[in-house]
RNA sequence: GUGAAUGUAGCUCAGUUGGUUAGAGCAUCAGAUUGUGAUUCUGAGGGUCGCGGGUUCGAGUCCCGUCUUUCACCCCA
């Protein structure tokens, strides 16, 4: 008999694990409720018709579709099926699909349900999304996605929030080195523009956005394959290659820029975001225009956002955007701009142990460990346990009578900071051995000394 | 989806041109110490060598297939 194994790019999270993630996890959710996003949860599931096509080509690649269920040949075109053509056999098999994203049954949720909404509409998701793509690290065919998206309104405020969400989460989670990369596609097509891309735009956008990755030269030398001039790949890098203030950068734009229509209104969107986050006491946050940032899902329109950690190499952690014509493709007559993004929850994860960054509290299941000498003092400490239960404290007792070494070995490896020990001494007198295990340090204290000693200590 | 590596104890890894009974460190468990963990000492347990097939007198070692993980491309959190 074969032993069980996971599908591929799958895995199971154990309590040690969990304990991380749930620190992740709850950090993010605070920071999102604090800024008035309300849950929503979708299913794992969503019609493929909701799903493909959004995502471009390779995204629609991706999808894991979920074969249908019963006699699901019965009724197929023996023509068909005997054609081996799997991708025109598909859509009569499998009308069902796991969802790619957050953002997509978001839409679908807001065109289902806009008669019981109050717009701007302001919701978080966090759960997971699936992608059949080829395992790597940092890449996975499940992972979590932590979205906050706003629905309704063109207000570059929401785009200012994004980037002081992101500011706030980065800080609960201890990671200090990072850049929140700004871009903007209006920007890109006026790029495109000036290179004459015509309707070579998205192999210009995949080129230039691996130049940090590839740099100069290698773009360059994509870009002359793909048949660009190198009077346009000189005039493209003019512009990329300039450093200095995002101010600086927008004046530049402008100047060059300036003659595209669309280019006008993006430079005046990106504007407006530095002045909102400036107005929010965000002047500090790590954000930078990057005219080379170019990658993102196909449907985003405006603003868009990428965000990596320095000194941890695991890819970028958090990415987003505007997009106008997310509801349209559900209901034509339903026109709403909607901007947000999300935090790749394990690569974050990745990240921060990487660079050593979760609290040693996370690590911890209880406060106290009650310890017992022999079946009496259990009894007498189970007491104990629930009356530091009573106060909010994580206790919990060593079920069974064993060994005090055996008990405090149990302590250390939970993690546990305080033993409280009770033997025949101690349940005469009705006070407690209180031992402390990281200093190893023991004292006599009353129920109500220990109390008090305990919630002063921050959790 | 294309191309390439990897897999030996719970973990990190040794294992010679194919040759007897596959090793180490860490971890685990027990004891030294029957009211004190994390340090010390002693001992013990733990292996379908990823899985399946082939070559050979003989395979952890060579060949084929397969799965896993990883890397590059593509794309993305």
């Amino acid at each position: 008999m074969d032993r069980p194994t996971l599908p591929k790019g799958t895995r199971d999270f154990g309590p040690a694990v969990m304990a991380k993630r749930q620190f992740i996890f709850q950090s993010i959710r605070s920071v999102f409720e604090r800024y008035g996003f309300l849950p929503l949860e979708t299913p794992a599931m969503e019609n493929l018709s909701t799903l493909t096509g959004k995502y471009g080509e390779e995204g629609d690649q991706l999808l894991f579709k979920v074969l249908n269920s019963g006699d699901y040949l019965k009724d197929i075109d023996p023509a068909l099926l005997s054609s081996k053509d799997s991708r025109r056999l598909t859509p009569s098999i499998a009308e069902k699909g796991l969802k790619y994203d957050l953002t997509v049954p978001f839409a679908r949720y807001v065109v289902m349900n806009r008669h019981e909404i109050t717009f701007p509409f302001k919701r978080y998701q966090i759960q997971p999304v699936w992608r059949a793509d080829r395992p790597q690290k940092g890449r996975y065919r499940e992972f979590y996605q932590c979205d906050a998206d706003v629905i309704g309104t063109d207000s570059m405020v929401c785009e200012a929030e994004i980037i002081l969400m992101i500011r706030d989460a980065f800080a609960k989670l201890g990671i200090n080195r990072y850049s929140i990369k700004i871009n903007h596609r209006g920007v890109l097509a006026a790029l495109a523009a000036l290179a004459g891309a015509g309707d070579k735009e998205s192999s210009l956008f995949v080129a230039i956005d691996k130049l940090d990755k590839i740099g100069e030269a290698g773009v360059r030398d994509e870009l002359a394959s793909r048949g660009f001039s190198a009077e346009a790949v000189d005039s493209l890098f003019d512009l990329l290659n300039k450093r200095g203030t995002n101010q600086e950068k927008l004046e530049l734009l402008r100047a060059q820029l300036g003659k595209y229509e669309k280019a006008a209104a993006s430079i005046h969107d990106l504007e407006q975001v530095f002045t909102f986050v400036a107005s929010m006491g965000g002047e500090a946050a790590p954000v930078e225009l990057d005219l080379a940032l170019a990658r993102g899902l196909s449907y985003y329109t405006g603003c868009i956002f990428e965000v990596k950690i320095h000194d941890a190499a695991v890819g970028s952690v958090s990415g987003g955007g505007r997009y106008d014509n997310l509801t349209a493709v559900f209901d034509s007559k339903e026109r709403s701009s909607g901007v947000g993004f999300s935090f790749g929850v394990d690569r974050l994860y990745d990240a921060m142990e990487e660079l050593n960054l979760f609290p040693e509290e996370t690590q911890r299941s209880s406060q106290v460990l009650v310890c017992h000498l022999d079946e009496e003092c259990l009894r007498y400490g189970l007491g104990i346990t629930q009356k530091l239960r009573a106060k909010s404290i994580a206790a919990e007792i060593y079920p069974e009578p064993s060994k005090l070494k055996k008990q405090l070995e149990y302590a250390d490896k939970k993690k546990i900071p305080f033993a409280v020990v009770i033997g025949s001494d101690e349940m005469k007198s009705g006070v407690l051995a209180v031992k402390n295990l990281k200093t190893g340090e023991q004292h006599l204290r009353t129920l109500e000394q220990f109390l008090s000693d305990i919630t002063a200590i921050p959790k």
